[in-house]
DNA sequence: GCAATAGTGTCTCTAAGACACTATCGT
DNA sequence: ACGATAGTGTCTTAGAGACACTATTGC
């Protein structure tokens, strides 16, 4: 083996290359599941996943994540990104790599080496979605009955089971539940936010720390009107409850101080 | 287009496929730089990175970051862990995947998305390393020269402060530390560790929380001999200090609680 | 007035943060 | 005795956690 000058002497293709970077994207969505009859009261939410029912072989009428094969002019995050404006049209998402799966034969059709990405989508955006001329349905699925009852196709159980467990432990570290919310919230919606998402967040006194405690004072702000006065609503109650805003501040936790 | 009922009627290759699914691995350690000369006392130590000075085309002569194309019969962890043994003999290593780049004409020698993995080793192990047959040279470098000085090939720069930034707030949310430190430490080690990944960590009351507080006990216990005496040293001082190990306990932070 | 949700008063216990102090031990 | 690092005493202020209480308003 010598050593080559230039591009010229470089021999590409010496071995095996993949047959395809695919990206699966799992889109999630925090639904509204019983709407409040009559009465005023916070509906019940849950986590939903986006599921597209494969129509070709491999994995036939599996429900599987949206996604598609990535081209080289294109960067994994661009891909991605197309991918998810074709199911939902939404034009600046909350899109993050997460992990890539390339377990020997994980895709019968060759070596596939496939990219995660996970987006977190509004439910109202989720509205006007259609389905892909490679898919024979679209739907949005309960997280939990997705990865308890559903056999999808592909690796896609492990891919959302890991999708999941990096959206919880974000949601407590970060705070992207503003992405499952209004620009304006009330404190009782966030918490609902983190629950809906983390089934084990409880806090009794989640009010009084959210907004009085000084350590985490400027991760949220009251709303207030042109004139200063402070907003409130009464869409979840008889009595008016403040609107807060999430500020720019994104806190850095430590387990050591 | 028909609805094709097994594997021969499914046809691969209609698009360009990559050309490469190679890995690279940020190796880092924490090394002394400063030998204690004749008073006890802590030595310096900074964050380093290993290095491979390329023999090759393209960026022939460039630092660049160990790694190696990965094959259709081993999963990426597998090829990454592959070449980190090959580097460095390590057998039972920290080796984490934590992002994919993959930004057109990175890599001149086609369309090849890398992945890329760190590496945390203790300094001891590097010692016996050796040079891999594709490289001219490996080195030690300290991660501010390497990315304040030094041309890295590729886009091994970005790689690296990637890496570096994963590290730095893994260090401060998990227990990471262990693998920079002896199964049995003190206090100021832990502290020494901690600040030579994150230079703006300071806490002047650091072993009264890490070892006093309730919310974090658990989180290291104090080393006991057979007869459960408790050990100390006195390799960094005069006076004896306390040995502590981690535990098996792995405490998840939150901003909200 | 009732129901339903929003929000407060207040008490106890623990932690944070600061700073000066004591302890140990090789040289 | 000195120097160097390990570790403690103690005080002030702030937050956690619990629980009962008051407030608002549509019906």
């Amino acid at each position: 083996m010598g050593t080559p000058e230039n591009a010229a002497n470089y021999t590409a293709k010496k071995y095996r290359t993949p047959d395809g970077a695919p990206c699966d994207i799992v889109i999630f969505t925090i639904a509204t599941v019983e709407a409040q009859i009559h009465k005023k009261s916070l509906p019940r939410r849950e986590l939903q996943v986006l599921l597209i029912q494969r129509k070709a072989w491999p994995d036939e009428g599996k429900w599987a994540l949206p996604g598609g094969f990535s081209m080289p002019t294109e960067s994994l995050y661009e891909s991605a990104r197309r991918e998810l404006q074709e199911e939902t049209s939404v034009e600046s998402p909350y899109l993050e790599y997460f992990n890539v799966y390339s377990t020997p034969n994980r895709d019968p059709r060759g070596w596939i080496i496939s990219h995660a990405y996970f987006a977190l989508v509004q439910e109202s955006i989720l509205a006007n979605r259609r389905a892909a001329d490679d898919a024979a349905d679209v739907k949005l699925f309960s997280v939990d009955e997705a990865l308890n009852t559903l056999h999808l196709a592909f690796d896609h159980h492990e891919i959302l089971r890991d999708a999941r467990a990096r959206v919880q432990h974000k949601m407590l570290t970060t705070t992207i539940a503003r992405e499952f919310l209004p620009e304006e919230f009330t404190i009782v919606e966030l918490y609902q936010v983190i629950q809906t998402v983390c089934p084990d967040f409880e806090d009794p006194n989640f009010k009084r720390k959210v907004t009085a405690t000084k350590t985490r004072q400027g991760l949220i702000e009251e709303a207030r009107d042109d004139q200063g006065v402070k907003k409130t609503t009464n869409r979840n109650s008889q009595r008016h409850a403040q609107l807060y805003r999430f500020t720019d501040y994104e806190p850095i936790v430590s387990i050591y101080q």
